[in-house]
Order: structure tokens, then sequence, then C-alpha cells
DNA sequence: CAGAATCCACCAGGATACTG
DNA sequence: CAGTATCCTGGTGGATTCTG
């Protein structure tokens, strides 16, 4: 049985962080930057369920939440990077964290979630994609 | 700067976690009962801005995904109580860090999060009104 | 105390098309 | 390649009322 290490005894610190990766594909996109999959292109590549301007809007509330910064290369073709702030990387463990748990119980996951009535069947299964861009990603 | 001890090379796991926590209250519920706060009445107080309703639904989902159990007492007046499964309790780990990450934070992201025009101000601080709960939740 | 039934407002997120 | 402007809809979550 799980063990608490720390008393817990408020959870504000929950409501704050769920303010912070609330948006569909938040989780998504700060697990790619911290692979080094940081252009808007890439994300797009990545997540083909999630449209240009979707990405972009969860990019930008990310960015004002201090934890991704956006850097704009001036030339052309426009490059654009997105990169953690040191917040950002703290954040990490709990993405990180996210990822493992959800591989681990996948089997059981897509069972019960797929017998969700109200579950969309998303068209492409992210894994694949995902594995092609990171592995194309540097060129 | 963060380590990645495990090679993420995919996402859906995260993507799978997501749609679990999915919903505005489901993370204070499963923390909830963690902490043996584990009846309806108990949620309601314990979470002023939330429904009765929202709070139902919510854990019905909960529910459904196989992470929490309900049980129901066949008495006069009725009693219900809520506990984690095996699998929801594999979830607390992640709950807490989300929980401690927040905390830790707490400055800087209510700042952030407060100059966000489309934030709307809860009147109520949850912190105090769940301190308040834990204190007398075990008669 | 627990919860179902309505009704409804709002907004996140998707589709599409256009500009630099 | 990157980003913005519209437009639209589905669903989440809130308010209220009513039963056992």
């Amino acid at each position: 049985m799980y063990e608490r290490k720390i008393p817990l005894t408020i959870d504000c610190g929950l409501h704050l962080t769920r303010e912070i990766l609330n948006g569909k594909w938040k989780p998504a996109l700060l697990n790619a930057i911290s692979m080094d999959i940081k252009r808007p292109s890439e994300f797009v590549r990545m997540l083909p369920d999630a449209t240009r301007r979707v990405l972009n809007v969860q990019l930008k509330e990310l960015e004002e939440h201090g934890i991704i910064v956006k850097k704009i290369y001036p030339q052309l073709p426009p490059k654009v990077e997105y990169s953690l702030t040191d917040i950002g990387w703290s954040l990490m463990p709990i993405i990180d964290a996210m990822n493992v748990w959800g591989d681990k119980n996948r089997e059981f996951l897509e069972k019960v979630i797929a017998q969700d009535p109200k579950t969309k069947k998303t068209s492409k299964s992210p894994c694949e994609v995902l594995r092609k861009v990171s592995e194309t990603s540097h060129h």
C-alpha cells in the first residue's frame, strides 16, 4: 500500500498545478520540448490531432505562466524554438510520472476509457507518430 | 538541471493519464479520499466552489475508470463512502507531486495565474476550508 | 444524507482560410 | 515556416429544484 511521505493537509498546490497543466495538449507539449522537440512544425507533426491554432494558444499560455520561453529567430523562413524555464524543468518529474503511470497501466486504461461513451476515438495513435518524429527531428 | 532517468520516447501514457485526471475536481477528490475524507458531504464542505452534482459526476467517472470504489451503506440516513482502488493508490504519488510542486511554487504561480485575465477568482480559498474539514472529519 | 432531473452559459478546442 | 482571424459546436461545469 502507498505510504505518504509528506503529510498533505491542504490541496491549494494541487489546484495551482492543475491550472498550469490545464489544457489538452500542454503535457504533451512540455514532454516534447523536454525531449528537444521544440519547433512548432515538429509539434504539429507530433500531434496530428491538434490544430496549429490550438497548439499556439496553449504554448502561449505556458509561456505566460512562465513554464516555457519562446525564442524567435529573425530569419526567412521564420524559425521559432521553445525551451523550458527552470520552473518548467522542475515540472518534468510530474510529466514523466504521468507518462510512466499511463504506460504501465495502458492495457487497463485503454479498456476503461474506450468503454467510456463520451470518449471520441482519435484517428491516429500518437505513439508511432511521435516515435517517427523523434527519429528524424534533428535532421 | 533535470536529469531524465527513463528515456521517454512516446507519450501515449501521458494522454491516458491526462484523460483519467481530466476534470476540474478530480485531483482534489482523489487527494481527499487518500486522506480518508471520503464521504460526499465532506467533499462538499471541502470544496465549496464545486456543486454536488459536479462532484457526483466526477466521482462517477473516477469510479467507471476504476480509480475509486463506491460503497453504499443501506441505511437511513444513507451513507456512502469512497475509497481508492489499487490503481487509484498507484496514482497518488503523482497527485502528491502535483501538490508539492504547486505548494513550493505557490508564490510565483499565484502571481502568473492571477495576472491571467481568464482566471476567475474563486470566492473562498480552499486551503482553510480543507484544513478545518480534516480536523473534524473523524468525529 | 445522497442524488437525479433540468436548464443553461461559457469556453476550449476544432475547421478553414488568409498573411508575412 | 510561423501566426492570426473567423466561425462554430460540444461538452464541462454551474444553479436550481425535486425525490428517497
